[in-house]
DNA sequence: CTGAAAGCGCTTACAG
DNA sequence: CTGAAAGCGCTTACAG
């Protein structure tokens, strides 16, 4: 009976066996000062007004209660969540932990964690984030879209929440341009071509997904085949994942006529999977088939894959320290800038 | 100068640029009602005290202004930050990326997101996680702590923060448990070393790491080893880490006497190091030596990996399920309770 | 220099 | 049934 008849205010947490964790008023309470008091010599390293006996107290009684800031309290307070958003396709791709170190790597030290947002590469999960962004929890963002273009993001830049998008070319730069990272994907994917041409190769074929950067490698790729008076042979399958590599590549084995000697898979974890169905359909690598991929994710090295090399870590890093600068007074001025890194051929025993 | 004079305490954040997002106030204000009026119909899908119309008249402003909640706002005020956090050593780790989809499955339809936190295994990170969590940033926690203990986790628990473990054992359920999810690691590693035995292996080495699961993976393998009248060969480096591994097989490959016919790395990762520095050192898989792993990780059936599988995925659901259930009213009032699930020796070719 | 007050945006108990 | 008020824990501008 009694135990409704609570009346004070810490009573109405979700669990009442727990001892309230301390606030502010506790301290100011127990150290006999005011609670602003309390949050000044919390807060600042030197606290002029506050005499040094009193803020020595205060900040025995704070360690003695063990007080932690409540981070909800404090982000409503300022208006910041001290958070960034990664948003991206799924960290079950081996290309993305690495982006995600990087983007911890300079952003812990700024103060800020990291949240992470998969969207399955599909549209309603895209727009989904954009929604929960729009919520308040992150300062700003690091995000691959497969499906949201410009205008549909331009919503974030209104609301006066930084993006820096992973990019597969330069965008211009402008007063109304998206900060981006970048690699040039159309001339790495072009450079890896001309490779498997200088190799030898004349049937080429490249493994694609319907949506996200393999389009603008396909560009690269197309262009060198068609200059080298070869036909590009496109298979596309749905998503960036091994059984999606390895549906297109048994389709390709499945074919009349002459097969390629060489396929090109549009991301590592395609070419993987490619690697796989044409191991279980007893061929040998680069024997009867060479197989090349993109992103040189961590097992690719093992595996010997010939990929293209994608500064990951370097990527995520750069992203970070972006929006770092952004959110410093003032860094929401300058216009949107484009910013490129350096791909690297990884030449190995695939090709 | 005019700029500062600004009056409303709207122009305090840190853009003035970017037009205010829209406030439970604004849409009160442009549909004429009170702001409690608008949190309520915008939060329960009836309220028989708001009049047909009104409820209409006050969605459709809601929605003419783009409102969207405050999270803040709402997790201070609620107490909850309908977030879970994930503590684990390293998301690059293939083992993990896996865990935290099967987090996020359950997790995102019961309306909580996760927040990922790496330790790297260190114990002053796994603090920070800790003092971290304290400061009231996620309604409850999935984690893999290297160092720290049941009484320096207990502090959440008294805080009214459940916490779910990854452990690699039994513990016995209890008022004062930890809720974890496992599988039996001494047992799985005990079934790998029978099955290193079984095909004629009698120098069997193991990899180790020096801290974390790989403990209780040692002790099944050693147990077995011992039962087997064979002698126990540990060689540890520091980390769960492909670096780790070739460096532990390299030492292998240098010492003088007869060398391992088989090498059991505790976790896949270590397991793909070695691979890498036997096959370097102009040794082949299995015929020179045989090589094992644990965890069965995406790549680990590409590469022909023999290894322990365990089911990432349904452990971080189940994992989530457990935290989900935990934060229902009276959920934290049943003791710690530990749930195994089944492990797989998978049989490829690297044995 | 010092301390009390306002207010961030929201939910919900409570008075009319 | 209807609406205004209290208050979550904090930061910081402002009055004495």
């Amino acid at each position: 009976m009694a135990t409704s008849t609570t009346r004070t205010k810490r009573g109405k947490g979700r669990d009442k066996a727990a001892p309230a964790r301390p606030t502010q008023k506790d301290i100011a309470l127990a150290a006999g000062v005011s609670q602003a008091a309390v949050s000044l010599v919390l807060n600042k390293a030197e606290t002029p007004s506050v005499p040094p006996a009193t803020r020595t107290r205060i900040l025995e009684v704070a360690e003695g209660l063990g007080y932690r800031p409540n981070h909800p309290a404090r982000m409503l307070r300022s208006a910041r969540t001290m958070t960034f958003a990664c948003v991206i396709p799924d960290i079950t791709n081996p290309f993305y932990p690495g982006l995600v170190r990087g983007l911890q790597a300079v952003a812990a030290p700024a103060g800020y964690d990291v949240l992470i947002f998969d969207t399955d590469g599909r549209p309603e999960r895209e727009a989904r984030a954009i929604d929960w962004l729009l919520q308040g929890r992150a300062d700003g963002v690091v995000a691959t879209f497969f499906h949201l273009r410009a205008p549909q993001l331009a919503v974030l830049a209104r609301k006066g929440i930084p993006l820096v998008r992973l990019e597969s070319q330069h965008k211009p730069d402008g007063p109304l341009a998206i900060d981006s990272v970048y690699i040039d994907n159309a001339e790495a994917a072009a450079e890896m071509t001309r490779l498997l041409i200088a190799r030898g190769h004349r049937r080429i074929a490249m493994i694609q997904a319907e949506f996200g950067p393999s389009q603008r490698r396909a560009q690269g790729y197309g262009a060198v085949m068609r200059e080298a008076g070869l036909t590009p042979d496109f298979i596309t399958d749905s998503a960036y994942s091994e059984e999606s590599g390895a549906r297109a590549m048994k389709r390709l084995l499945e074919r009349k006529g002459e097969r390629p000697t060489a396929v090109f898979g549009a991301s590592d974890v395609l070419a993987l999977g490619a690697m796989e169905a044409a191991r279980s359909a007893g061929l040998s690598i680069p024997g009867d088939i060479a197989i090349a991929g993109f992103d040189d994710i961590p097992v690719a090295k093992l595996l010997g894959l010939t990929t293209v090399r994608q500064p990951e870590f370097d990527l995520g890093a750069l992203a970070a320290e972006t929006l770092v600068r952004r959110l410093q007074p003032g860094g929401l001025e300058p216009p949107g800038k484009s910013h490129e890194l350096k791909f690297e051929i990884m030449k190995r025993s695939s090709v």
